[in-house]
DNA sequence: GATTTGTGTAATAATTCGATCATCGGCAGG
DNA sequence: CCTGCCGATGATCGAATTATTACACAAATC
């Protein structure tokens, strides 16, 4: 799980009146790495959100004090906030009315948490550029430089091959400088949770890697190896 | 494979009827490295757990005698132990209220071992890092400050290398600073209680700290001994 | 279908760490 | 002042972690 700063610093309120929704959806944005601020009723919410504006709200449109509309109504009249609405009703005309009001999207319950996550993700990437996820950002640094479009990678001013998993692996340190990432870090953010890879895996990658991009692969400039913890990659 | 101790401590208790599945699930456990428990009821899994709550519990929704949800309900209602459903049906209501019931993560039937294993180290890894409140707060001082995501250490402007027991002794001094912690307070927040350590372990990570970080080990500024009870961080 | 390339795993070697021990030095109460 | 603790120091040794190499099998290419 990629922990960067922005996202440690990223409010989201939650105005959701059923705390056994709004403890799940809590339990997960904090997972992912957001703080957040629950509320239970709407009116609480509005009182907080004079005083200070949350970077996103999910809103159930069903509550008690002021419903969702309402409240996604009073808070378009004053910011941009990125909005997602939750609504147990299938009614497509929820849907349109909520959108119409400007919210940012929503989501039908009953729905899966991790679900509410990457929507939450994507709103916030749309809305302010928050990238990250996205692996096909650029990235370039003095001795090294890869782009994800053409899958090429330069060190030194040469063109260099790298196989896929390799690539990937480079990549995703490279996006993080100077962030370690543990051995099942990297098999989670590369490989995925569908398989079981065993970690070791991970160690002969970092290896044949160094013998494409160090000058002196045995002691190496860029992948560093942090004793205990796992690899980083130093520009 | 890598045979660590965190692991081959680690007890994982799978609660599934069908052998069938129980099994493998089982032989691809061991083969992580994981001590593996197995019952074939709710019941007899609940009585054991009242004995002793084992680091993971694996269980199947649909089972005899008693049900995944209720024993999820029921464990949670004593421990924060993590959980993984077992559900073989795509209902995404399953999906819901497992969650809900304070489940940390389910897997749809059929599923291959080899994910289940990846989710059982995902879901411990998680947890751990969870435990570890704060464990990635920056900590800024005028002489030292430190970074876990990069886990780099910077006195008076040099950069120094701790290994990881020396970085995460420091870290939790630093980041309560003026606070005494005893020995035994330190070894159980850095070393955890699964594992009895020596207290005079502490005195000597403080003096290899002491060589790295002080002007004059002999006399230390900032890492101070209080007598008969313990250390703190000076800033 | 044969050959090349990519990937994961296993076995083995090389490091690094860190817990413990033994001993020394200093604080405090008698 | 002395004595009984408690903390400091230095050295050592086993264990845990990483590096390296070789190999098997799968997947892609020709």
């Amino acid at each position: 799980m990629s922990m960067d700063n922005e996202k440690a610093m990223t409010l989201i309120a939650v105005v959701e009146d059923e705390p056994s929704i709004s403890e799940v959806v809590s339990l997960y944005l904090k997972r992912a790495g957001y703080q957040v601020q629950l509320f239970t009723d709407g009116l609480a919410a509005q009182e907080e959100f004079a005083r200070q504006i949350p970077d996103l709200v999910i809103l159930d449109v069903m509550l008690p004090g002021m419903d969702g509309f309402a409240l996604t109504r009073s808070l378009r009249d004053r910011s941009d906030v990125p909005i997602i609405l939750l609504t147990s009703r299938r009614e497509e005309s929820d849907r349109i009315a909520g959108l119409e009001l400007g919210a940012d999207d929503y989501v039908v319950k009953p729905f899966s948490p991790q679900e509410l996550v990457s929507r939450v993700r994507a709103v916030l990437r749309r809305i302010s550029k928050d990238e990250k996820t996205n692996s096909d950002v650029q990235v370039t640094f003095a001795e090294l430089s890869m782009d994800p479009q053409t899958r090429t990678t330069v060190v030194r001013g040469q063109k260099i091959s790298l196989t896929a998993k390799e690539f990937d692996m480079l990549h995703h340190l490279a996006r993080h400088p100077r962030q370690v990432f543990s051995r099942d870090q990297l098999l989670e953010s590369i490989w995925g949770l569908s398989e079981y890879i065993d970690p070791s895996t991970v160690t002969v990658h970092i290896r044949r890697l160094r013998e494409k991009i160090e000058t002196d692969p045995a002691a190496p400039k860029h992948l560093q190896t942090v004793w205990g913890v796992g690899y980083k990659f130093e520009p």
